[in-house]
DNA sequence: TTTTTTTTAGGACATTTGTCCAGTAAAATA
DNA sequence: TATTTTACTGGACAAATGTCCTAAAAAAAA
């Protein structure tokens, strides 16, 4: 998680010290659940190892893929953690899991301490911005299949370490379709 | 604008003063461009009066719109704004349009004149990537009917405003399809 | 390893959505 | 106001995608 920060602002050893003192660490086994719908999500993670997936649950209690994150990347139900409403999403380990996890009072901490982590928070809440439009456009500008594609040139890793099946909720697809797309696209 | 950052916000007269300098204004004919794609987007506009639109243009020709924007709303290619690569997308007024304009330069020496500017800055950020996150899951989550419908029950100003041709592509569906969708529902 | 469960592929058919188009309504322009 | 342009509706058909289901493959559990 340092090292990312570090990407975005240029940090005194002083705040880094401060960040590894706020940082806690916690373990999944696969299937297990870090947010459940319903709770209030007051922590952001960040993966060492593993994969985690988030999804919610439509009104036929189908499970709608929301968005995979993979080593070296951050997760929580962003929109809960900002408005401190609860969370229409769960997040759950696709395999066996470490973390980092800075909590809401931690992350309070930061921004309280100094300029640079509020600079820093901005920067970062810009970026997930950034890709959570890319992943909208895409939306709107493509069809499956080219989605499908995209994935397929891009991100190569989804196809090989996530099951079909909540790939193509998250290509916006049912499992039918997408074995469909597979094989005209293979 | 001044009154939207003070909601999220405790500022000193002095940092609204500031504000108060280095908001510029454009007035826009219905018609006009903002912005059109492969520019940079370096400024932020607050709608005084009119509406912006903003939209891009797929493989095919076809325009499809990425988001409207009302009085008392902010506008910009955010994704261009934030990582100063070109704009995908244009902005258009949809309606004889005034606006108030904060460029990078100025937004800049709001973020450096105080930790107040700064925090602010983030917790707008914030709320624009919820906006956005909601948008994304009603992607996911409702079909074309269930989208119009929550348009139709939330944002009634968005029929009574605007071409029903802007609406299908903001939806995610043709003209033809809106058309049939209207019919159904009304 | 054997058994059980879960995942994936794909057939058959239904529904949704798109394409192309023409007629009418509405808006913009002369 | 008259004329021209643009926007909207809806028919007919085509393509995309969903639903339901079964069999095979893969993974997990016993």
């Amino acid at each position: 998680m340092k090292a990312v920060f570090q990407s975005v602002q240029d940090f005194s050893s002083e705040e880094l010290m401060l960040l590894d003192d706020l940082i806690t660490f916690r373990k999944l086994k696969k299937g297990d659940f870090l947010l459940k719908e319903n709770q209030v999500c007051n922590e952001i993670v960040f993966i060492e190892k593993g994969i985690l997936r988030s999804f919610f649950v439509n009104h036929k209690g189908e499970e709608i893929t929301n968005c995979f994150a993979f080593e070296n990347e951050f997760m929580a139900s962003f929109a809960s953690f900002i408005t401190k409403e609860t969370a229409e999403e769960n997040i759950q380990a696709l395999a066996d899991t470490e973390l980092q996890v800075l909590d809401r009072k931690a992350l309070e901490r930061l921004y309280k301490f100094s300029f640079n982590w509020q600079e820093a928070g901005r920067k970062m809440t810009e970026l997930e911005f950034v890709n959570l439009q890319k992943r909208m456009v895409s939306f709107q500008k493509l069809s499956a299949t080219q989605r499908y594609e995209e994935l397929y040139q891009n991100h190569q890793k989804y196809l090989q370490l996530i099951p079909l099946q909540y790939l193509a909720s998250y290509l916006g697809i049912t499992p039918r379709h997408l074995s469909r797309i597979r094989k005209a696209v293979v």
